[in-house]
DNA sequence: GAGTTTGAAACT
DNA sequence: CAGTTTCAAACTC
């Protein structure tokens, strides 16, 4: 297996060459394909942010047993929806939505999965929320853009069976067991996951719509490899049939080989990947797509079509938290993707998908655009795919038994690459943030791409800030990233917001910007001079207080002395959260019983009330004068029509009134600030009316005419 | 928009 | 670790 340079491990944290997480994997089991689907709230996936969150995996797994908690070994952060898929004694496949839940599906389930493009939809009865899954009903599942739908074939004996077991599960003929994902690939290009020992080869249920969508398009994931037979058992002790259980021997239950075509030519893909650095851009990148397959046991490959274009790619994932992604290309062809021809794969929205088989694991993130939830930091173990957001690329972070490729998934900004190992072949590293793929979920715009394909700047196009300083992400991307300024750090110092966010800047006004992909060097060097003065340098500096303390407080407290740490100066303030014993400041103002923060936040407050009923009392007025115009018939006179005043009917009195209300309820002493306000709230008031009657007039005026 | 203030980051 | 300098954002006018 290909290893990472020492110049690169030199640049990793001490954390990556921390083998526990590849030893997680039961040596006892070394061609084991058992997947455990870790908990949401424990995904290794390095998430900065302590706010837990819903996620959603899709997780391949083979070999596990009934009594063993399906866990995803890879999982994404964000939003994701947890689908496990595993072989032997149980085929669960699990879908976790942001509740949780788990949707399994038993491996005598004939499955196919086909992607419709709709909108974001989960049906189905079958929920789980540990590692063990029921399928109780058929279901269909369908996210925004990247639906899965879960077509169920049981027999009625097996459902029986399974009933009777209290489990429910859904039985299907052998030949019957294929998996049809295409909501990680490009729509009508379903990924294809097979069971070996079928035989034939599965009915697969094509996703219509795309011409493009061909059998041999498909990828077919293959599970098997392992002779060893395991009953079909039940977490829920559900009783397999007779014909259940030889439907079961006769799968591989090994998970060997998942391979997912979401490009066209895999080969080309690999020889493109070959010995380049493999960047995660926000921008939509047509024609990148990435195939991933594992292999059971210590190998696996990851193969991440991109452009031939033979330029290095660069990261770019907005946020401030990051995901260490290893690049590794596939070693094998015989699970390769195959060419799917020159359209991608495409996935509007992407979840993540967790693929484990023993060793390997892999995770695709399929992540509902729509959602924008906060992610519980978590150490990345192994192996991941992101899948990029309506841009249809998508990142494979491939499970690795190499212990020296333990990256500390914490410590290094997103958007860094990792360069190759010199003449090890394709294996690299990507730094991403670790809301990546909250960012997924927020945003379409995250992409591979090749940096040869679009420049730097406009690759990176979209840098959401991700919970940050305490913002929740919701917060964060309330509001767009503000540009900086710097002019002498050259954008390579945590005097850079950007870079100590871990993003390239952007549209920002900055001189002299080594923040870029054309800088990477320059940029790695200076986030490894940032580590090494301070490792924690890129984590995030709100975190969760001690126990019985406030949720948030800052990681190092804070230092004002001019401020009462009740300005933007003060990194706790700006955080809006308070000061904590482990500040240093002087003079501080900002804790809870502060009348002067209270004078504040009230302030801050009432801004923000009034604001919004400004907003809302002008929304109405306007609603109600539209409105009223829309009904009233102008009297188009030889004039010109009506007099302006015409237009103040009863609901237009009514309407300025309520404002002028709210400019009174709002207004505060003394009495002259009030009168002024209701008068100028009137002016307004008189100007919308005239504004649109003389509108009106126009558009009768030029529909006379 | 220019200048000042501020505190974190960087440096010694 | 402490003191100083640098830096860019926040703030003021």
């Amino acid at each position: 297996m290909d290893v990472v340079s020492p110049d690169l491990n030199s640049l990793l944290p001490d954390e990556i060459m921390d083998t526990e997480a590849i030893e997680d994997i039961p040596h006892s089991h070394p061609d084991s394909t058992s997947v455990q689907s870790e908990p949401n709230d424990d995904t290794p996936v390095p998430m900065e942010t302590d706010t837990p969150m819903a996620s959603e995996n899709l997780s391949l797994c083979s070999n596990v047993t009934s009594t063993e908690p399906t866990q995803a070994l890879t999982t994404s952060a964000a939003t994701d929806t947890i689908l496990s898929i595993s072989s032997g004694s149980q085929l669960p496949m699990s879908i976790s939505t942001t509740s949780s839940s788990l949707l399994t599906l038993k491996p005598g389930m004939a499955t196919s999965i086909a992607t419709t493009k709709t909108t974001d939809s989960l049906t189905g009865t079958s929920i789980s929320t540990s590692g063990l899954q029921k399928l109780t009903a058929p279901f269909a599942i369908s996210a925004a853009n990247h639906q899965i739908i879960l077509n169920k074939v049981a027999s009625s004996q097996a459902t029986e069976a399974a009933k009777s077991a209290g489990t429910q599960p859904q039985v299907i003929k052998q030949e019957g067991q294929k998996l049809l994902v295409t909501a990680i690939g490009k729509s009508g290009q379903p990924i294809v996951l097979q069971l070996p020992h079928t035989g034939s080869k599965p009915g697969i249920s094509q996703m219509s719509g795309d011409p493009k969508s061909q059998a041999p398009q498909f990828k077919v994931v293959t599970i098997g490899g392992r002779s060893e037979l395991k009953p079909a058992m039940g977490s829920a002790g559900n009783q397999m049939t007779t014909l259940q259980a030889q439907q079961l021997k006769t799968l591989q239950v090994t998970l060997i080989v998942l391979t997912i075509t979401l490009s066209e030519s895999l080969n080309t893909s690999i020889q493109s990947i070959s010995g380049k650095k493999i960047a995660i851009s926000p921008l939509k990148t047509p024609s990148k797509s990435v195939a991933v397959s594992g292999v059971a046991g210590s190998q696996f490959k990851t193969i991440i079509p991109l452009t031939s274009q033979p330029n290095v790619q660069q990261i770019q994932v907005p946020g401030s938290r990051f995901h260490y992604v290893r690049l590794v290309t596939a070693t094998t062809a015989s699970s390769a993707g195959q060419p799917s021809g020159p359209s991608t794969s495409s996935l509007q929205t992407a979840k993540p998908m967790v693929v484990s088989t023993g060793a390997v694991r892999m995770s695709v993130p399929i992540v509902p655009a729509q959602t924008i939830k906060q992610m519980a930091p978590k150490p990345l173990t192994s192996a991941a795919v992101v899948t990029t957001t309506q841009t249809q690329q998508r990142l494979i972070m491939p499970a690795t038994p190499l212990p020296q490729i333990q990256p500390n998934f914490t410590n290094l900004p997103p958007g860094t690459v990792l360069a190759p190992a010199p003449g090890g072949g394709n294996v690299g590293y990507a730094v991403v943030p670790a809301q990546y793929v909250t960012q997924l979920q927020q945003t379409p715009f995250v992409t591979l791409a090749s940096s040869s394909g679009f420049p730097a700047s406009t690759a990176i196009q979209t840098q959401a800030r991700l919970p940050l300083n305490g913002l929740s992400t919701a917060e964060a991307t309330s509001r767009p990233r503000k540009p900086c300024n710097c002019t002498k750090s050259q954008c390579l110092k945590l005097y850079c917001d950007c870079f100590a966010n871990g993003e390239f800047c952007n549209n920002c006004n900055c001189n002299n910007c080594f923040n870029n992909l054309e800088h990477e060097t320059e940029r790695l060097k200076a986030i490894k001079t940032c580590l090494e003065r301070n490792p924690e340098a890129f984590k995030p500096k709100i975190g969760k207080g001690k126990e019985g303390e406030s949720d948030r407080r800052h990681s190092k407290g804070c230092n004002c002395k001019r401020s009462g740490c009740l300005k933007n100066y003060c990194e706790c303030y700006e955080a809006k959260i308070m000061c904590s014993s482990i500040c240093k400041c002087v003079g501080c103002k900002n804790f809870e019983e502060s009348p002067e923060r209270k004078t504040l936040m009230h302030l801050a407050d009432a801004a923000e009330v009034r604001v919004q009923q400004q907003t809302a009392a002008k929304t109405k007025l306007s609603s109600q004068i539209s409105d009223l115009l829309m009904r009233t018939t102008p009297v188009i006179s030889s004039g010109g029509g009506r007099m302006p005043y015409t237009f103040v009917t009863k609901e237009v009195l009514e309407a300025t009134c309520e404002c002028l209300l709210e400019q009174a309820k709002k207004a505060e002493q003394p009495q002259v600030e009030a009168e002024r306000m209701i008068l100028e709230e009137f002016g307004h008031c008189l100007m919308r009316i005239i504004s649109s009657a003389g509108k009106a007039k126009a558009d009768c005026a030029s529909i006379n005419c």
